[in-house]
DNA sequence: TAAACACATGAACAATTATTCATATGAAAG
DNA sequence: CTTTCATATGAATAATTGTTCATGTGTTTA
């Protein structure tokens, strides 16, 4: 049990991770925009994409050739808020 | 800032911080305390305590020779509480 | 069907990090 | 003052993990 909450937080533990979050925060994106955004490989994103889909923390769904993701449910931005509220204190 | 919030997620991150945390969050505790419960050398107990207290996520006092460690604030219990909402759902 | 585009993924490397072992510090008891 | 108890810490080791590189899969367009 709090093995599991450890492996849920150390998701939100990396600064990739946490950026890639922040921008499908704001709404959904695909996996070169999010690379463009954060400047950074599509591969490194789309592994750590891979992560977050596999906790389902993130969803996504094709349109044609490009894969938009979006974050899972609401719980996840009120994780990050929170710990932004932590930080900013 | 982003990345800060990475470096405080880290810290939940990882079982035996994590398992410490909730043990503190049931009241204040001894090193020693700590290592029993959790099955731990003392070493491996005050390593990890010593990053908790560096980002001021637990306190501690001196009571003679032992010193007992306690959640720094609310703001950690919540974030814990949080974390354990989400997986239970 | 072939080429182009968007994304996924396996293997390898580099960097980070949790634990152990040995030892140091600091307080109390004798 | 010396010993003992509780804790802290430096160095070393082992394990985990993020990124890169090369390549594979799936979809659209020519």
């Amino acid at each position: 049990m709090l093995c599991d909450l450890a492996e849920l937080f150390k998701l939100f533990g990396d600064s990739t991770r946490c950026k890639i979050l922040y921008v499908l925060s704001e709404g959904e994106c695909s996996v070169s925009d999010i690379a463009d955004v954060l400047s950074m490989t599509q591969s490194a994103i789309s592994h750590q994409l891979r992560l977050l889909r596999q906790s389902r923390l993130v969803r996504c769904h094709r349109i044609g050739k490009t894969m938009l993701y979006a974050l899972a449910d609401e719980h996840v931005q009120t994780i990050l808020k929170m710990g932004m509220d932590h930080i900013s204190e």
